[in-house]
Formats: C-alpha cells, structure tokens, sequence
DNA sequence: CTGAAAGCGCTTACAG
DNA sequence: CTGAAAGCGCTTACAG
C-alpha cells in the first residue's frame, strides 16, 4: 500500500470539530441556548431548538465528552481488570461484562495484571484517577496497600471471581467452587467409583482448596475414608496435571476415577492415561471443572463442571450498574456450576 | 458475605478528594503556584516545590485526568476494537496492545463488535466523542458510512488484521496469508505430496482466499494441475471442516494431503479421518493455519502456520504510538507466517 | 519566582 | 424563553 507524506486524512482536514460556541456564533445566538437546545432542556423554544440542531448537524457536531465528565462528575467508562484477557476463562467473562454494559452508554478499559502487584496497583490508581464510574476486579495481590487503594476508589466496585477480603464491604460474584466439587464428587459415586482420586492446582490456591474440601465431605458423607494418599497437587498447565496423575496412580493404583480440579489438569491426566493405555472410562473415569472449549473436542469429550462464565461477566455488569444508579444491594451472589456429562465417566 | 446498608466504604468517607485549590488554600499560596509544583515547572523554588509536594502527599491529592484531558487535548486512551474478544486470535493480539500501551501511560478502552455494523459504528463514534488518542481497528463493514467516519476521526488509527480499504490512507498490520499459504503447500509437496486437496472458510472471506491463491500458486509454479476439484468450502466452525473433509474426500478419494484454510478446520477434517479409519499422517497429510491452542494437543498434534500474534499486536501498538507522536512513517506491514511441524504431516 | 486572569468545552443557577 | 456569569479542575501566557 502507498502511503503519502503528510497529515491523516480528516486531520485538521475536512471535518474540523466545531464546538457549541462556535455554533453560537454561527447562528447568533448565546451559548447556553445552544446547550439548552442540544440538551433539549425544558425551557427552550421549540423553533430555536430545531434551527440549533440543524445548525449542529450541518456543522458536524459532536459533543465533546470530556468536557461533560469534567461537569457531571461522570465518565461513562468501567474499569475491568483480569488476570489475562487471553485466557478463555476472563475473555468470555469480558464479553459478558462488554454486553451488558455498552449499550447504556458505557466503555470498558480494561486491564491485564498477569497477577502482578505493580499492574494491578497502577489499574486501580487510573481507575481512580481517570474518574471511572465503577469497577469490576480479580486481584490476586490483597495486601494492606492494595485494600487501601480499593477502599479509597469511592466508587462501586465488584470483585469478579473472587471473595471480598474481610477487611472490604464489598459486594462479589464468583462460582460455588465447594458445591460444584461436591456434586462432580456425586456423580462419581452414584457411577458407583468409591477409589477416587484428587488432583488440585497449588496449595495455596483458594480455588482449589474449595473444590478439595467439596471432594472430602461429599466423600465423606457417603462414608468415604480419605487418607491423603488420593490427594495430589498439579499446577496450572497441562503438562503438571499429566505428572501429577502419574504420582496418583503410583500411589493409589487402585483407583477408579479421578476428579482433577481443572479441565487443564483433568486433560493433563487423560493424556497420561492415554499414553500408558489405561481406558477411560473403562479403566479410570475422569472429571473436570470449568468446561473450557478443548474439553469438547472429539479425542476429548470431558467430563466437567461448567462455570457460567458468560452470566457471570452480564450479573457483574448489572450488578455494578446498579450500584452505580444508587442501590443499596451488596448482596454477593455465588452461581452454582453444572455438571456437562461426556464421554470420561 | 454479610453487607451493611449505607454508603460504599471510602464513599464520601475516609479520604475526601483534594484539588489544587484546596491544597493552595491550605498552604495560602496561589493555585498556579500548586500546579507548577506539582508539574514540576521550571518557574518554581524548589522550596516551595517541597511544601507543596508534601501537603499534596498529606492530603492524599490526586490529578484529575478529566481535566488535564481537556486542557491538554490528550487523554492518553486507545480503542481497541475487535470481532470478539473471546477468540483466542484477538484476545492474545489484545495482550500484546495492552502490554505495550500501558507502560507508556495508555489505557485501553476496548470494544467488542461481534462483526456487526452497529457496533462497530457505535464504536468509531465512541472513539471520536471520547477524544481518544488513537484507535486500532478490526472492521468487518465497510461501507461508504464507515469509511467516511473513519476518515473523521482525525487521530492515528491502523488497521489490524486487515487491508485497509483503497479510500483511506491508513496503515494496516496484518499476516502474509499468501505467502503463508504458499509456504504451507510448499511443505506438503516437498513431503512428496502431489494430489493435495484444499478447505476454505466460506467464499468472501479476503483471508480465505488469499491463502486459496497461496495453495493454487505454489502447485502451478510446481506443475501441478488443480481442476477445482480439490477445493471445498467449510465455514467457521469444526462441524463445517468435519463435513467439508468429507465432501472433498468423497470427491478425490486418492488425495494425500489436505490444506485446511485454518486450524478449527483441520481439527474438523481430523475428526472426520479419526471416525473413518483414514490414519494420519500415513493415509492423509493435514495442514492447517493459525497455531490455536488447541492444535498442540496431544490427540491432535496439528502442523500448521503460526501467525505472530502478540508481537502484532505489539507492533500495531508501537506503530499507533509512533503516529501519535507525530510519524510521519505509515507504511503498512506484512507479517510471515511460520511453519509449525507436529505429527500430522 | 509568584499571582491574577483567561481559557479548555460544556452546564446551570440567576436575572431579566 | 434567553443571555451573562460562574464554575467543573486544571494550565499557562502575562505582568510584576
């Protein structure tokens, strides 16, 4: 493609932006009627206001939102900040978020933290000084600085996949990872599996603390003992959920069925079944959690607990917008995940 | 979560928002004497700079963007608008604008359009409104309308993943999808492939077709006949490559090689190979284009041509940043797509 | 080096 | 119904 020198097309070429004082003097009139016009505010005449508007079309002109942010103490714009947008799990939740909120008027910036400290302190601080209208956060950095910071936004604010830390009267909106693990657990059992494995992410991650003791107590209550030995810790990539199936099945090779407490992992483990010609279902059923796109694939067919992601992102969005317009409702909300039954159990 | 009525915690609570004024009354001293400080002017005595700079850190100050946009004319915003965030295509371009937009003080206001007119218009006119900085853009109408408010947008604007239309002197960042196709069949023939057969997406996609010309290019320059035959159109989906594989099949039962237009095809022509005992690579070589997540699977092991994703949308950031800092350079880009050899061919 | 004034583009009491 | 004035929070010539 040839470019030319020089300025964009449009740039202080064709359509110069025109401003309501430049309307104003244009049909000889004060600038407050022109706003009053464009506004269409009650005391205007009628015969005034359609010459202004016609004025204003023929003139090309557009409203300058800052100028009106700057009065209204009101931008229009929501804050979005996700761990990673890239991961299929936040970007439907971001279309979910997008859905709801564009057509009232309202743009999103968003943010990628890559679960960093820094990022997710410098988001909340352009939230803050960007005058957003509200925010939608997954941190994974709360410490004091951080808290104070969301503390201090002055705006609603949700946490999206997250609990609100004690400390924060805030509203969130995330999965019930313990009963979604608690059902999976189920319905391995009602398949009639009673040597059934665990796989979790990392020690730490509350996630997966939730959905292992959904595992303990819904084995328990059927009477289930659990040792620990059927307990095995993955990570958050496939390649660890195929290891740490091999360390389960060492341990415990007389298990019947593993529930891994991601889909990343559950694959992880379908693959090192596979590879060592273990037959799913027949030898080890397997289920998941989150119902990512991958699981459905044909060599796939996964059994799994899917998380509403889309909802999730559209509720965050009505919820904030509701507080934004003045509601009192904090009340969190936790959404049950639904078992997807396929081809692994 | 228990939540208590009232205010939100920080709501016109603990920390009040502070402006230079009120910090100017504090130290009675004038407003612009507190702005020269805080900029750090030149005109200004380093003791006083001091004070201020201490009083603004006490009384928790904060600069309002809002105003400085209107001041400045500048509000350090990108648009962002793609099909659907929620592709892993766009959303791992979105990762390479955001991370090399934000460092410089940029944020990133993004726009879902889900290929429709509305939105894309609603955007473009969001952008102008907004008085952003800047705007990369995946547009799929373009009609008179469109282009037209492109035009006016009067800020840099690139088009990514795209070819920008011959009415607009705006460059464009996109993959090579000729060469890359070229590329592709060239791999296959050199396997000692003769009879290859080819699935496009549907017949007005640009892309689609650039890569038909890539394959039907590399195999004539290879005397190699192509009737017509051998091409299939699918769709957009895994289900349209499944039945797209079977039709070319069933048409050329003695080809030997597939080029599938891209990967979510060639996972569908793989499935269909799977379900009819066709092996793969022995009976049938499949290629495909894109890299997806998915294709590096352990069941699928798709070879196939990488697109840079990140890096275009790193670059389509560094290039819209260059423009706004007054570039003069708009040369468009094309970047090459790499071979990715895994099990299928 | 500092302050008063004008201004960015718009809105909105206030007076007429 | 209309206009002049003040103001949103900040910056920046201009004068001193």
């Amino acid at each position: 493609m040839k470019t030319l020198p020089g300025t964009f097309p449009g740039w202080r070429g064709e359509v110069k932006i025109v401003t309501i004082k430049e309307i104003a003097k244009y049909m000889d009139v004060s600038v407050s009627t022109v706003s009053r016009a464009l506004n269409n505010h009650k005391d205007i005449n009628q015969d005034t206001r359609k010459k202004v508007l016609e004025a204003a079309e023929n003139l090309n002109y557009r409203p300058n939102s800052i100028a009106k942010s700057l009065i209204h103490n009101k931008t229009y714009t929501i804050g979005l900040m996700v761990p990673d947008i890239a991961d299929p799990f936040f970007s439907s939740i971001a279309v979910g978020v997008e859905e709801s909120l564009t057509d009232k008027g309202y743009q999103i910036v968003y943010g990628n933290t890559n679960r960093t400290r820094q990022k997710e302190k410098n988001f909340l601080e352009s939230v803050l000084d960007r005058k957003m209208d509200g925010v939608i956060i997954t941190p994974d950095n709360l410490d004091h600085e951080i808290i104070t910071l969301i503390q201090n936004l002055e705006i609603p604010a949700i946490f999206l996949r997250r609990r609100t830390p004690d400390a924060l009267n805030l509203p969130f909106i995330d999965v019930d990872h313990y009963s979604g693990a608690y059902k999976a657990v189920h319905h391995l059992l009602s398949k009639g599996h009673e040597r059934i494995g665990f796989i979790g992410m990392t020690k730490e991650s509350f996630i997966s603390n939730e959905r292992l003791r959904g595992f303990k107590d819904c084995m328990h209550q059927h009477h289930i003992h659990t040792s620990g030995k059927e307990i095995e810790i993955a990570g958050r990539t496939i390649e660890s959920g195929k290891h740490a199936m091999q360390r389960l099945f060492e341990k415990n090779p007389d298990i019947t069925a593993v529930f891994a407490s991601n889909d990343l992992i559950a694959i992880g483990a379908l693959e090192w079944l596979a590879q060592y010609n273990l037959s799913v279902p027949g030898r080890v059923s397997v289920i998941g959690f989150d119902n990512l796109e991958l699981s459905s694939l044909y060599w796939i067919q996964l059994t799994t607990m899917a998380q509403p992601r889309k909802k999730m992102g559209r509720m965050a969005a009505s919820m904030l917008l509701d507080l934004i317009n003045g509601s009192e409702n904090r009340e969190s909300i936790l959404l049950e995940a639904n078992l997807i039954k396929r081809r692994t159990s």
